[in-house]
This record gives structure tokens, C-alpha cells and sequence, in this order.
DNA sequence: CGACTTTGACCAGCGC
DNA sequence: GCGCTGGTCAAAGTCG
């Protein structure tokens, strides 16, 4: 286990043990208003009836920052990548991934610092309302762990 | 054959 | 008003 995680969140608190001890990476460029609007599927707001593209979505996000050589964690559930994007202040493309659970919204960014391509960003946007398929204990306790600090 | 990835295009929000 | 940027869709391709 070479993982080690960095919760930035609405109500960060003080960490507990058995969680997130990075200690490399700890300025993240997160500074992203988490806003707790409480909605299982805010997704229905489709002001343009073009192909419902424009889904504003209020779902809080909680980033992470993970020192590991590869992009996609392995955290328990089963994502499909759905786009990729070059952003301007990273050279390295931003990947997004949707999870494939039916009913479930969750979304997440995958980004590696520009700085350190060691260090890769995972931001969550949306809770799983579903159990984990596989097992995974490092991932699943930081996610439970999550849960907690959300207050879901 | 089904599930997933890739990739370009499209769209809305925001700043200038 | 215009252009840039981020986020999403969908068709085609790939893999197990």
C-alpha cells in the first residue's frame, strides 16, 4: 500500500488515526466552494432542451489527493471514464469518470499536479447510495471515513 | 456480445 | 458581445 490521502472537504476536521497521512503534497489548489445542497438527483434542471447537456449540478465535492503512480484508484466501485479534458494550469489532462451503478449520479475527476505527477487529484461530487462491489479495505475506510466528515 | 474507452464536438458560464 | 474554458454527450472503436 503505497496510498496516501489528503481529505479536502466542507467541514475538514482533524483526521483520524488509521486515515490519510500525506505529507508531501499538502497545498492543493482546492479551493473550491463546497456547497451542501442535499440533492439525490439535482440533474433534471435541463434549461436547454438541446440533448440535456447542461446539468447544473449542486452536489458537494470532496477532493483528495493521492500519492500514487496510477491514475485510476481502484476504490470499490466500478467507473466508466465519459471525457477528458486538457485544463490550462495542468499539462496533464483531466480525466472524468461516472459511476456505472443504475441510479447512481456520483461523479469524479481524476488530475495529477503539475507540479508533482506523483500526486494525483481525485475529486468526488456526489455520494454512492449503494453498498461497494469489491471489497477494497484501504479505499473503502477512506470512504467511510468521508461519509463521516460530510455529515451523509 | 457486452461493457468500457477514446475522441471530437457541443454548450453554458464567466471574464474581459 | 466575444472568446475562452470547463463539463458532458455520443458514436465508433477496443477489449475480455
Amino acid at each position: 500500500m503505497e496510498n496516501c490521502a489528503t481529505i479536502f472537504g466542507s467541514s475538514y476536521s482533524p483526521a483520524p488515526s488509521n486515515l490519510l497521512v500525506n505529507t508531501d503534497a499538502q497545498q492543493a489548489e482546492f479551493q473550491d466552494e463546497v456547497s451542501l445542497v442535499k440533492g439525490p438527483e439535482t440533474d433534471e434542471v435541463k434549461s436547454g432542451n438541446k440533448k440535456g447537456r447542461n446539468r447544473r449540478r449542486k452536489l458537494p465535492r470532496y477532493a483528495f489527493q493521492t500519492r500514487s503512480k496510477v491514475d485510476i484508484l481502484d476504490d470499490g466501485y466500478r467507473w466508466r471514464k465519459y471525457g477528458q479534458k486538457s485544463v490550462k494550469n495542468n499539462k496533464f489532462p483531466r480525466g472524468y469518470y461516472r459511476c456505472t451503478h443504475r441510479g447512481c449520479n456520483v461523479k469524479k475527476q481524476i488530475q495529477r499536479l503539475f507540479e508533482d505527477g506523483d500526486i494525483v487529484v481525485t475529486t468526488y461530487e456526489g455520494m454512492h447510495s449503494h453498498p461497494i462491489e469489491h471489497s477494497n479495505d484501504n479505499f473503502e475506510n477512506i470512504l467511510s471515513q468521508m461519509k463521516i466528515y460530510s455529515g451523509f
